[in-house]
DNA sequence: TGCAGAAACGGAACAACGTTCCGTATCGTG
DNA sequence: CACGATACGGAACGTTGTTCCGTTTCTGCA
């Protein structure tokens, strides 16, 4: 299974050598675009700047939201192993949750109008959302039910719902100096605490 | 001032009886196309619904925000009354607080796409997102701040914030069963809470 | 090295949408 | 009833996403 389907780039590398660097190049200018345009640029933007047509960008990410998750990929993963290293030194599970919190708004934060495109519902984006959710759902409930298991926080909220409450309290969050997302998001963290 | 600027619609009436037709027309086919396609639907299918050009719709509303706000006025003007109503019955003011976001989740998530273009930066929308908070911030201060006065909630969250927050989360509830808007609004205004 | 087939490339072309513009039709008024 | 002002309609333009196909480039093989 680890050749196979090495998840998500189920796809094997070009035998083409053009086309492998085609593709870098690509992620380049999409990673350079994003930070200056946002994460809707207009695709012709990103081939331009990467020097290509837009049927080779087309081929390569057949949709924004491949091209989004193979930019951000690595960053997400690096939230994800966040949780479980967390929760293993944080002071009490909910401590653990908060700063994972913080780490998961962080990143939307920094990323101009991730968080819209991945509540966006329009056709295409679903992989983005899934990739997301797949990720980043399982560490977040495993925080969550360690909170729960230890008596701090309430129990009807899932992790899926929790994920995309953060997500969206995280729109629109970065040109906007009178709306504070962080302490938005700690205060919903805050809410889950048993009401004695 | 009361006819020099009556706050917002401060254009007066056309003379021209088919113009003032024309405008009821339109309002008309836009709140019937807002609920089977979203508050984003096609310029075009609204005017098309109504039986006139585009030319007329932009006429008579300029931007979409100019549209959207035309036809839920009555509902944000409802919500922004309800707001000392609940004060004055309600146990205490964080109880109010809380019956009233409610309101407001009701009302955002009832709307296709509302949530989502409220939060929307592009051009021309800023109307829109002016006139929710011209109006309803107000209200939401005042019950903010009854309820910080009543030694309920921490005094740390604007009502500016709060609003946009709660607008946050109702993005997408619409058409997904796993997310749970209301509660999660429920859990914002609980983490409001002091923490003693 | 040279060649044939496969693979990838580029950008023209199409569709959907927002928005503007202006020739034409309609209304209110003197 | 005629005239000026007002409003109408939809063609036309600009911007995007997306597809399609003739052309170019690469790779493996002789």
């Amino acid at each position: 299974m680890s050749e196979s389907e090495q998840r998500g780039t189920s796809a094997a590398p070009s035998r083409r050598k053009d086309a492998r660097r085609n593709k870098e190049t690509l992620l380049d200018a999409a990673a350079a675009v994003f930070v200056t345009s946002g994460v809707d640029a207009p695709v012709r933007d990103i081939a331009a700047r990467a020097g290509v047509g837009t049927g080779t960008l087309y081929r390569h990410f057949p949709t924004r939201a491949d091209l989004i998750i193979a930019v951000y990929r690595h960053q997400v993963d690096a939230c994800a192993e966040a949780g479980p290293a967390l929760l293993a030194e944080a002071a009490t599970p909910h401590a653990a949750l908060r700063r994972w919190i913080d780490l998961f708004v962080d990143f939307l934060v920094t990323k101009h109008g991730l968080a819209a495109v991945l509540r966006s519902d329009q056709s295409g984006f679903t992989a983005l959302h899934d990739y997301f959710l797949d990720r980043l759902v399982p560490v977040c409930a495993d925080l969550l039910s360690a909170a729960v298991a230890a008596g701090e926080i309430r129990d009807d909220v899932q992790a899926l719902t929790l994920l995309r409450g953060v997500g969206n309290l995280c729109i629109g969050a970065e040109n906007d100096p009178g709306y504070d997302a962080r302490r938005l998001a700690a205060v919903l963290v805050d809410g889950l605490r048993r009401t004695p």
